[in-house]
DNA sequence: CCTATAGTTCGATTGTTGTCGAACTATTGG
DNA sequence: CCAATAGTTCGACAACAATCGAACTATAGG
């Protein structure tokens, strides 16, 4: 229940953000989070667990490429993307086209 | 001597791109070939030992990032930019801003 | 041919990361 | 209050990646 705390714009590292991408499994949640706008952990659980799911999640949101807002019971994720377009321009749209 | 196969552009793989891109290391590698146009080796190695280079090397020439170039006893690396911007358009530009 | 130079290959070690089950916490609904 | 739901945390293990010294290969120059 406690908020997370997400990084700043401002020291978002790029080797971080890179690192976070190359994971099949987070790019595929970067993916989906990118057409379905918002979602829920359960969303995007494929077939993995959830300990795996929750540090994909955790991984991400370090590095500053999701925000996950926290109603009720539920952790709802999405994009930062204009955070990120901001940081590292045409970064995240290059890597959109690609998956 | 015998001359490295490079993979073929259609083959490039977004993964496998993010994660040689996804290391401080390999990254100023990048920004000096940006820079430099085409370098050896010894040009870019600074402190480290030849035998962690070659590696990074070898990394950055399977992702299709770097193309190397033998001439004599010298390798010459490249960014292998125009592929790159074909396959994956604005990730190389973006990548190479951020650093 | 001998030596220097440029880089690779090998092998060992260490550190990091992904995976997953099990136990835990927090919220909601009955 | 009890149970269901949503997700985290912990701990263990396995797979992978970085690092580096030492030995190796190949070319060029004297």
């Amino acid at each position: 229940m406690p908020a997370y705390d997400h990084p700043d714009l401002t020291t978002l590292d790029i080797v971080s953000v890179l690192r976070a991408l190359a994971d099949p499994v987070r790019l595929d949640i970067v993916k989906r989070l990118h057409s379905m706008g918002e979602a829920n952990c359960a969303a995007l659980v494929g077939k993995r667990p959830k300990s795996s799911m929750s540090h994909h999640f955790q991984v991400l949101r370090e590095s500053g490429i999701v925000h996950t807002r926290i109603e009720g019971v539920q952790h709802h994720n999405s994009l930062r993307r204009q955070e990120l377009d901001e940081r590292f321009p045409g970064l995240m749209a290059a890597v959109l086209a690609a998956i």
